[in-house]
DNA sequence: AAATTTTGTTTGACATACCAAACAACATGT
DNA sequence: ACATGTTGTTTGGTATGTCAAACAAAATTT
């Protein structure tokens, strides 16, 4: 989505992450941000650099991360993406909620602006009553046809992270 | 989506667009597919080799390049997730066609089966009327909210495949 | 304060996916 | 048949994102 700034995938989930575990703990580390992504401290490392030359955090050495004011826009468009779509999944589509996580994690980083504000309109659209979906969630458990597609997803490190977030949000 | 059978987006992008060609063509050829995916001759010769170690296609140097049957059925899987998310983006969310590809294009490699399952339902439903997305339509063209997100999408060079393919099929 | 553990950084390596440009094969025209 | 143009392949180089393992700093234990 942010391609053409120069933001890949990689470094949006980055953002993301940093800027959730900001929320609970208040203080970044590299240690945290490896785990969260499901990946070595090394490559944290490297690509905090990247995200420091672009402007989107502040590295101190053996020291903290942070998110400078832009960094910490994009990630509110990134969260907002996922939410977004996780809603879209488990309301209007009757996901279950694991699917829709992982699921969502991937696809918040594969549509546009417009069709994002679809998607905003049409959850809201369901919550307030006014598009009816009920017929959706009578299909039942969703099931496979293409024999290449049995598999149920990626993006599992990120997924545990995303878990005990709405965990914790609902408690 | 088949990323766990070693399938990057790349890969489906590679037999999606080789299928549709072959589809219309039925010699498959390294210059089209290069200008199909908006990539140099180079650059396919090597990832042909790939596809072909994975068994997915046959190339015979210096000839033309085939799909096998396990290409086939992938490039399928590929193409029926795009045509649904299309059909959902414009039907469903009232996307304009443009905008609806470049981010079909961008989603397909994205959905798990059962999400892909889930929005085949909804695009039936709404289909037959079991479900009115009416007031969604009503919302006028949509804007972005997020300073960040102010951009069109990627996939260019294949949005021009995608809506070449589209418009073949009205006539 | 010294030793130990934890955390962070650097280095060297790898795979993917790409390009430009050199080179090889094939096809065609005259 | 051979010169030219088109198409295909190879080579060398780049960027991204990753790991393992060596190394450095900081924190904690005793």
């Amino acid at each position: 989505m942010h391609g053409e700034e120069g933001l890949s995938t990689t470094h949006e989930m980055y953002l993301k992450v940093l800027y959730r575990q900001q929320m609970e703990n208040e203080v970044g580390r590299v240690r945290d941000l490896a785990k969260g992504l499901g990946v070595t401290p090394g490559t944290v490392c490297a690509v905090l650099k990247k995200l420091e030359h672009a402007g989107l955090v502040l590295h101190d050495h053996y020291g903290t991360v942070k998110l400078t004011p832009a960094g910490i826009r994009v990630a509110e468009c990134v969260v907002r993406r996922f939410d977004i779509i996780r809603g879209l999944l488990i309301e209007v589509f009757g996901l279950d909620t694991g699917a829709a996580e992982v699921d969502a994690c991937t696809m918040e980083h594969a549509v546009s602006p417009a069709t994002i504000n679809r998607m905003e309109s049409m959850l809201q659209l369901v919550r307030t009553g006014e598009i009816v979906v009920q017929p959706l969630h009578q299909v039942g458990p969703s099931v496979s046809t293409c024999s290449d597609c049995e598999v149920t997803g990626t993006c599992q490190a990120v997924a545990g992270v995303e878990r005990s977030r709405s965990q914790g949000k609902r408690s």
